[in-house]
DNA sequence: CGGATTTGACCGGCGC
DNA sequence: GCGCCGGTCAAATCCG
């Protein structure tokens, strides 16, 4: 993977919510491109695999396929389901707007939208393009990709996971100053369901977690139902983590360690929902998201782009939201006092909720 | 004693 | 082919 392109990228997109400037990141670098051109200048390159990050304000998006986004985010109960969902009720009218705007609105409504640009994409890019792409943008992918779904967080919405994860490994990330703490659903033994915590370098206060696999196991009923299993590390035991900043037991675990006294909330400790394959749907995300991207990785070989259109072309809205933004719909909410629903448990607004129901969809999201 | 965390080692993918 | 890097494993350790 590669020198925190993800963190960059998202980074960037959720602190410079009103931006023009789009983050490349190719080999390891980072170039800040000052007023990039309106076609492929937002993209995100990235050299991890041929996925891109693309923000579309700019440009035209409509060739692309979303449902397979909308399903991968439902998988993710980000979103509810929904009886008809055309392929762009997906994206909220707000975003819609964004993507249709040829300057960002203003930073506290606006909602960027960021997509993952397949090799296919890319192909027509540079086929629509003087733009050219980066020789580094590849066309094989790891072996064990799969969807990872990469979310910023803030403090209080690690707090909202009930999802058991148990830490198996920590490693240093190149390029950050934090270490990433690596966990995998604690709940059941088969459980695949992993997620990936590291602070993001540009804001400690914000968590980057990468969500993979998917839970094969009912949501735990009571989110504290492990809670008498999880140690307090950072208190008692200082480690390289604790010392590097990373939360103490990340892993949280299990839901609600009482970490919140003396250590920064565990990185990891609670996770918005991740995947689950059979139905879950109680599952609610952390509802206060600064950033979420869905990374489509497949892990069928699916170099074969043509096969299925949304293999090949995904579109993944990516919200990205940042405090002021969130504060900006806290306004709003105020002013439509009826708008509850866009109100999370911690009183904060949800990009996704407000998405859902500003495109209509009465689904209970 | 059971379960979670720590941490060094190991493995595989990828770039050069 | 080699080295770097990220991801995972597993023994040791800790804690309730």
């Amino acid at each position: 993977m590669a020198d925190g392109w993800d963190l960059h990228a998202v980074v960037s997109g959720c602190t410079t919510a009103a931006s023009t400037s789009a983050t490349i990141n190719v080999n390891g670098q980072t170039n800040n491109v000052e007023d990039p051109l309106p076609d492929l200048a937002s993209l995100t390159f990235t050299n991890d695999d041929d996925t891109l990050f693309y923000n579309p304000g700019f440009g035209d998006s409509s060739d692309f396929e979303c449902e397979g986004l909308e399903e991968i985010y439902r998988s993710f109960n980000f979103l509810k389901p929904r009886p008809n969902n055309p392929c762009t009720s997906s994206i909220p009218p707000t975003q819609q707007e964004a993507q249709s705007l040829p300057s960002p609105p203003p930073p506290q409504t606006m909602v960027q939208v960021q997509q993952l640009i397949t090799p296919q994409l890319i192909k027509n890019s540079r086929a629509g393009s003087s733009l050219p792409l980066p020789a580094t943008v590849r066309s094989r992918r790891r072996k064990n990709q799969q969807t990872k779904l990469v979310r910023q967080m803030s403090h209080e919405e690690l707090l909202g996971d009930s999802w058991a994860w148990r830490k198996y490994g920590q490693k240093p990330i190149k390029g950050s100053p934090y270490p990433r703490n690596y966990y995998r659903c604690s709940t059941s033994k088969g459980c695949g369901a992993r997620k990936q915590v590291e602070k993001s370098p540009a804001d400690p206060d914000i968590y980057v977690v990468s969500y993979s696999g998917e839970h094969t196991h009912p949501r735990p009923t009571h989110r504290n139902s492990l809670a008498g299993t999880t140690r307090a590390k950072f208190s008692s035991r200082p480690t390289a983590a604790g010392a590097s900043s990373e939360p103490p037991s990340a892993a949280g675990t299990v839901a609600n360690p009482p970490c919140s006294s003396s250590s920064p909330v565990s990185a990891s400790s609670l996770s918005p929902s991740t995947p689950l394959i059979e139905g879950e749907s109680s599952a609610a995300p952390p509802e206060n998201s600064l950033t979420e991207t869905i990374e489509i990785l497949d892990d069928e070989e699916d170099d074969e782009m043509g096969e299925t259109e949304c293999d090949e072309v995904v579109l993944i809205p990516n919200t990205v939201m940042s405090e002021d933004i969130l504060k900006g719909f806290e306004e709003l909410r105020r002013a439509n006092s009826g708008s509850t629903r866009f109100q999370t448990r911690d009183n904060s607004l949800s990009p996704w909720n407000f998405s859902a129901a500003a495109a209509g969809d009465g689904g209970g999201c």
